[in-house]
DNA sequence: TAGATTGTTAATCGATTAACAATC
DNA sequence: TAGATTGTTAATCGATTAACAATC
C-alpha cells in the first residue's frame, strides 16, 4: 500500500519531470530531483521504485521513461472526471484552474443555484442546477467532487455527491465531513494555512 | 516546541468552539471537540495542554475559557499584516475569503502588475504596482505573504517579499520556493490535492 | 460514593533517514 | 578500475494511541 504521502510527492515529481522534458534534459539523478521537489535522495529512490521504474547508477533516471510510469501509476487508465459544486468566487478560480491541467483528469460539470449562472458555460465547464446534480454526476460518470460551497451548505453537498456515487471529495469548506466509508476526503483548509503561517512567521522572530 | 500539526488543529478547535458558542453552548469534553475536528480525544487534550487551559473531569473545558486561550496563543497581541501578490482569478477570490474572518490577522495590501487593477480597491484591500512592493511591505508592517502568481514569477515575488522583511510565505503557485532561514514557508498546491484526491477515488473502488 | 473525564506517561505506529552491498 | 549512484534494509525519529492514577 502507497501512503499519501507518496501520491503527493509523485504528482510532484510528474510536473518537474515535464518541465524539465521541455528544456530537452534526458536524465536525472535522485538527489537532484529531490533538490526541486524539497525532499532527500533517499526518498525520491523510494517513491521512484513503488512505481515500478529502475535507474541505473550510471545514468540516473530517464526523464521520459520515468514521467511515463508516474502516469501510469497516478492515472486511470479510462481518464476520471470531475465535478465542482459552488461557483463562487472560488469555485470559479479553481475551474480556470484545474481544467486543461491533466489529460486525464477533467472538470465536466459545476453546480449552483444561482439562476444567473445555471445553463451557463463557465470556464468551458457547463454549469447546472442542484437538481441536476444526481443525473449528471451518474450520467458523466464523474468520481471526484470539489466542493466550494459555505461551511452550512458542505455537509448537505457532500452527502448528495456520495450518494450520486462520488468516491473521493477534494473540500474547501471549513467543515469536518462525514462520508460513507471508502469515499476519500482531502481537506484543503486555507484559512488553516494562513493561520499557521502567521504563527510561524511570528515565532520565528523570537 | 508546538508542532505544525498542533497550531493547524489548534486553528480548527477555535472555529469549532466560535461556532459552538453562538449556539450558546457553554462546556465541552475532549471526545467531543476530538468528533467535531476529527480527531482522537487524547490528542485534544494534548493540544489543550499545550494552549495552557485546564479542563475539569466533571464539566471538561469551559467553551469561553479555550478560545480565549487558543487566540493568546495563536494571535499577535498587535495583530499581524499580511499582503498578497497576483490579483488573478485566485487572488481576487482569496482577497475576500481571507479578510473579515480574523480580527488579527488581516490583508493590508496587494500587489499586481495589470496597469487596470493598480490603484484600485479590490475586496476592500488596495491593489499596488510591483515597484512600491518593498515600501508597502515595510509601511505597514507585513510579515505574510501570499503567492497566487503564475509558477514562472512565484520565486521571484517570494525572494522580493523576503528582502522586505516578510517572515512566513502561503504559496499557492506549484513550485518549491527557495527561502533565507527564518522564513516559513507553507504550500498550498491545489494541483496536487486534486491528484491525491483522485488516486484514492480510484483506489478505493478495488 | 461511583463514574466519567482530565492530565500525563509509556507503548505503538509509521514515515524519514542512514547505511551499504550491488551495479554500471 | 575507481567512483558515484541505485536498490533496499536497518536505525532513527516524531507523532499518534493506549493506558491509568488523580480528580471532581
Amino acid at each position: 500500500m502507497i501512503s499519501g504521502m507518496t501520491i503527493g510527492r509523485l504528482s510532484l515529481y510528474r510536473r518537474i519531470l515535464t518541465s524539465l522534458a521541455k528544456e530537452n534534459a534526458s536524465n536525472i539523478y535522485s538527489h537532484q530531483l529531490a533538490k526541486l521537489a524539497g525532499g532527500t535522495a533517499a526518498q525520491v529512490r523510494r517513491d521512484v521504485m513503488s512505481v515500478g521504474c529502475a535507474g541505473s547508477p550510471t545514468h540516473g533516471y530517464n526523464i521520459t521513461d520515468l514521467t511515463a510510469s508516474i502516469s501510469d501509476f497516478l492515472d486511470a487508465p479510462e481518464g476520471q472526471r470531475v465535478a465542482l459544486v459552488g461557483v463562487g468566487n472560488l469555485g470559479r478560480a479553481l475551474l480556470t484552474y484545474f481544467n486543461r491541467r491533466r489529460p486525464k483528469l477533467n472538470v465536466v460539470a459545476c453546480f449552483d443555484t444561482a439562476e444567473s449562472k445555471i445553463g451557463q458555460v463557465l470556464a468551458s465547464c457547463p454549469c447546472y442546477s442542484m437538481e441536476e446534480l444526481t443525473g449528471v454526476i451518474q450520467r458523466e460518470r464523474v468520481s471526484v467532487g470539489v466542493v466550494t460551497v459555505p461551511a452550512d451548505d458542505a455537509q448537505n453537498v457532500a452527502s448528495r455527491l456520495c450518494e450520486a456515487g462520488v468516491m473521493g471529495l477534494l473540500n474547501f469548506a471549513p467543515v469536518r465531513l462525514n462520508v460513507p466509508p471508502g469515499v476519500h476526503v482531502e481537506n484543503l483548509d486555507m484559512s488553516m494555512s494562513l493561520e499557521k503561517v502567521a504563527y510561524f512567521a511570528r515565532k520565528d522572530k523570537d
